[in-house]
DNA sequence: ATAATCACTTCTATAATGCAAGTAAAAATA
DNA sequence: TATTTTTACTTGCATTATAGAAGTGATTAT
């Protein structure tokens, strides 16, 4: 159930707007989980290596739901699991996401550890990395959808 | 005086020390204030309509400062007045900012209140939108570093 | 000399977050 | 069938972040 948590924009300035809504520790690395690391499911959300508490994901991932970046369905395994997966809208934040990443690339390089292969195809041409992330979405849209 | 504010990062993950730095309500419209508004000083930032808390302003650009994304001058009017610009790191995140504003006017569009000339500019030709705020900003560089 | 400005800091109340534990339904195992 | 485990949460509590108001002390303007 989705239920509704109410949303204040501060004014209409579109970053602010964005802000509202993507502006956090946590929002954002649940699009990552779902965009560039293909999990789908609440527990699988939960296992990765920043350690997001339960909480916050319900929460994250409710908030979400309610701004319709992502949506979700019941597993077919099982009636208590579910899949989420980004919508359009959630999609869309790809140039975003590849932005920010190049960004810390390029500014933040000491602190990161980005898997070597991933790092090449990034450096070299962005516009690939974006449409083979955008393929393996399809791919899993056409497996699950 | 920038005293060290000790920063942690969670993982190595791109997105995630991005968020460390970048990934709260308030840091990224301090960017849009100096990339955008044009607004240089902390009373300007302080009389923008989102509002922002004078003790939260002073931190985030504090923040800023320890993360090499903006920096300072003495006002050259006065000696209590500082003037902040973005460093080559700051101005870097222009990509990202754009495609901020390219995803909330598309998802967002509703709420949004974009002046009529810079909405036409983002739609028809982002890139150039991109190439007139730089030199919007190394204009102000020019004239005052 | 006095008042106003400026860039903060401090204080306090409220809200968000993090963590541990609990829950109830469903699924797996004995 | 009975028991245990898994899953997706919720609850309660301690800690941290934030908002807002007020204060400070060094300039700067009058």
């Amino acid at each position: 159930m989705v239920s509704k948590i109410e949303h204040k924009n501060r004014t209409g300035c579109p970053i602010a707007c964005s802000l509202d809504i993507l502006g956090d520790h946590w929002t954002l690395l649940v699009i990552r989980n779902l965009m560039f690391l293909g999990l789908h499911e609440y527990k699988d959300m939960l296992q990765t290596e920043e350690q997001i508490s339960s909480s916050i994901l319900t929460d994250r991932l409710k908030k979400l739901e309610c701004e319709k970046l992502i949506a979700s369905i019941p597993h077919p395994d099982s009636k208590r699991r579910k899949l989420y997966y980004l919508t359009a809208s959630g999609k869309d934040l790809i140039h975003v996401m590849v932005n920010l990443v190049l960004w810390a690339n390029t500014h933040l390089s000491e602190r990161l550890n980005i898997p070597a292969e991933k790092k090449d195809l990034l450096e070299k041409n962005p516009e690939q990395f974006k449409t083979l992330i955008l393929e393996q979405i399809q791919k899993w849209e056409q497996e699950h959808l």
